[in-house]
DNA sequence: CTGATAAGTCACCGATTGGTGACAACTAAT
DNA sequence: ATTAGTTGTCACCAATCGGTGACTTATCAG
């Protein structure tokens, strides 16, 4: 936040501005900062070299130099953001085992839910994976699934669903929904008639997640 | 597709070429339909005054006098669009008066997909209005938005949801599971853990949208 | 202390963007 | 036929983009 100027930094006989030593790594680690910075605060439009460059106050000379151009930093800034989807997934309430099929898609639903309402760098993913197809994106995207399924492999146990629904198919459409309204909620008030910018209204989501769950999952144990 | 190429047409004396006569009002509706016709194909990222003069072949200049600039071309766009998804959304089985509520609200939600899946328009918009969020590109939404209206209230009757049921709610969920999965499938071939591009992929979430449906608004007459 | 090499810096390139000013060509009313 | 005003055309602008070449400066092995 305080570096998004570039340093005046003498530009000849810099003697001060060197309490920055010489150190590729520390600058590597800089841009990705930048980056992840960048796409959390402007999302996927304002991304690019010179940005990043210009917010981490590192020339973007350096940013070809180690990262080999802006597709090249896309793929690092991935596999930062894949290690961040793993914590911001796990962390909260420990996935345990859960009573019911049904309370474990609830649980899973409800921390997504969470996320994506609380991380706009979750939501920026998101929206990035939707506009744009290049190889670097695609792999977020996969990176985010893999999150996903862990947090599910640790808390499933051995649940099963019950018999004649399509598990699979109904649990991606509730986390799709999810997605949908939260990123939806970002620039419209109101989003298929529900005002989402009313706090009142995700209670509402929040319930009639539950009741969609039930009704496909049945009402047993909770 | 054939006047994407700004045509030679004479630099000086252009004696032809002039089978296309000065019509301001003929004009503006060249305009429009290249913009149409380059949000359906190359998507909002590629949008933009010259991509419009160019695959209009009209000197951009003309954009500027008859619609004030991209704001005022986007806003124009954006009436057509409006009328676009009322015809959209109308045409194919007629919205009658369904037996059941959760009868109505499928045939909208399948309504829906069906438009989603093969109309590239109502995808670009719907990601538009996901990554925009200037003036032109709300209305898109808010157009959208009365359109759906408009078919509920044609189809509606005197249909009540069952009691303890946040209709509103859950219908917002489902509308959003489907437009969100549409747009995902863009992009990757799996969503989240379907295979999208394999079309029984679709049926099974036909399949799970009616039970979904069915699981909250109940399994009464169909 | 001396070089070689890596790290950092700066000035540029071509392309493209949204946007304007100035001018030529056509049409229509006088 | 002359003229006024519209329509179309073209050349330009500043800003930004991703990307590159060439330079100075610091670090460290010998």
């Amino acid at each position: 936040m305080t570096s998004h100027i570039p340093l005046p930094q003498g530009p000849v006989t810099a003697d001060l501005a060197s309490d920055r030593r010489r150190d590729r790594s520390a600058t590597q680690q800089r841009i990705l900062e930048a980056a992840q910075a960048i796409l959390t605060e402007e999302g996927p439009s304002g991304f690019g070299v010179n940005a990043v460059a210009r917010a981490s106050g590192v020339d973007k000379q350096l940013i070809y130099r180690y990262f080999g151009g802006l597709d090249g930093l896309l793929s690092g800034l991935g596999e930062r953001i894949a290690a961040w989807w793993q914590e911001k997934l796990l962390q909260g309430p420990s996935p345990t085992p859960m009573a019911s099929y049904g309370a474990l898609i609830e649980a899973l639903a409800l921390r997504v839910l969470h996320v994506m309402r609380t991380e706009p760098l979750a939501v920026q993913c998101a929206l990035w994976e939707l506009a744009d197809n290049t190889q670097p994106v695609k792999a977020l995207a996969a990176a985010r699934g893999r999150a996903l399924g862990a947090w599910m492999a640790r808390a499933k146990g051995d649940l099963q669903p019950p018999d004649g629904v399509d598990a699979p198919a109904v649990n991606a459409m509730i986390i799709s929904a999810l997605s949908y309204m939260v990123l939806a909620s970002r620039n419209a008030p109101t989003v298929i008639g529900l005002a989402t910018d009313d706090e009142a209204t995700w209670i509402r989501i929040e319930t009639a997640l539950r009741a969609l769950i039930q009704g496909v999952y049945g009402a047993q144990a909770r």
